[in-house]
DNA sequence: TTTAACTTGTGAATTCGTTCACAAGCCGGG
DNA sequence: CCCGGCTTGTGAACGAATTCACAAGTTAAA
């Protein structure tokens, strides 16, 4: 890849893709940049630049194939391939998760979920197999999980993620409020609800 | 408020705020804008400059009081007083939201969940009362709740939305895997999980 | 074939956020 | 009381992301 690609680049494209399929599934043929944009609460420049790092997929004059353009945004944000993911953290959130169907819809394929809860070990949560923490390190080499979900509290979350980091995976997912240290070449990407609850309270104060 | 304070700045404040809270627990009287940058990852001239947007409170030479920065971020941030929180979609992701103790460890008090679905209605979520969706707007005029929380299936989430801003809710916290539309004076946040997984299904793709 | 109405792709201009760099101020030791 | 070591607060420089603005290409209709 020549150029460094923004994060909010990288979300953007993933909104456009959610309104591609949603156009695809009502049968529209083409799309133009202004209408993308409109839905994306963000400008149709924005939306042609966004799209011109990657190549030039439009017809001027007619906007873009809808069916193309889902399929080149599938194949930039890598969703050609099914990915394994691992939960660690079989509480409350991890439970939610599990269930969550975006995962199997987008090709997240959830293995397992760990804990070291004994009366949690062995059952089941949301169908997926609940297993013994102590057995990470055996099963990622023997899965390749490409991604793990933390759902394990604050405290514990660094510690959890140092070992996770150790086996080898490369891409995290954590919802501990708290934030972490990794190596660079491993991403962490956190989804920290106290932050926006906190970004709710400022902007619930300081109107104008 | 003078200026217009970017995300990006409160997202941090919240986080050093969070730093400051673990000092203050081990009796920590001071700290240099270098250590409470280090904790977040990121830069002392950061710190100093979000800081900067509020007033001065440290002391040259020394760094800032660690309980008087904390206070002074609290009432920025607007956690002296006491949210009123509903939830609406009693569903496996409201009921992880329901127990989650970083709410009412912050000032954040969730008085009811809300849905549609006979079963739920008149039980409890985790000690919370689940309600009837219908009851919505007699129930805000009575109780009056700040925020919204969010956390129905997509394709209801933007007609709840104009349900509830109707009501006069002025933030609002989705869970829904959907970019929504709202008037300029009610703020909303989206946690999207999807996005999140997308973009690291983007890093494990695009590497050097 | 010509024209009018659209829409893309992209350099240039602009805006916004971050980092630099340093004067100003504080503290403790001699 | 003065000096050396530290750390803040903040303009200025920088860099990154967004928006502007327009040439170039497409379509449809006359």
């Amino acid at each position: 890849m020549a150029k460094r690609i923004a994060d909010s680049t990288v979300r953007r494209l993933s909104a456009y893709l959610r309104f591609l399929e949603d156009f695809e599934s009502r049968g529209l043929e083409t799309i133009s940049s202004e209408e993308l944009a409109q839905r994306g609460g963000t400008t149709s420049a924005q939306v042609r630049k966004d799209l011109s790092f990657f190549g030039s997929f439009g017809k001027r004059g007619l906007g873009y194939s809808v069916p193309e353009l889902a399929g080149r945004l599938r194949e930039i944000l890598g969703l050609g391939k099914e990915w394994k993911v691992i939960i660690i953290g079989a509480g409350k959130i991890g439970a939610a998760l599990a269930q969550y169907r975006g995962f199997r819809q987008r090709g997240f394929l959830i293995l397992a979920a760990y804990d070291a809860n004994e009366e949690k070990i062995g059952r089941k949560l949301e169908g997926i197999p609940v297993r013994d923490i102590t057995q990470l390190e055996r099963d990622v080499r023997q899965d390749r999980p490409d991604i793990a979900v933390l759902t394990v509290p604050a405290e514990e979350a660094q510690r959890v993620l140092d070992r996770v980091v150790k086996t080898g995976i490369k891409a995290i997912l954590n919802f501990a409020p708290t934030q972490l240290q990794a190596p660079a070449d491993v991403t962490v990407k956190t989804v920290n609800m106290a932050m926006e609850l906190e970004g709710l309270s400022y902007a619930l104060t300081n109107r104008d």
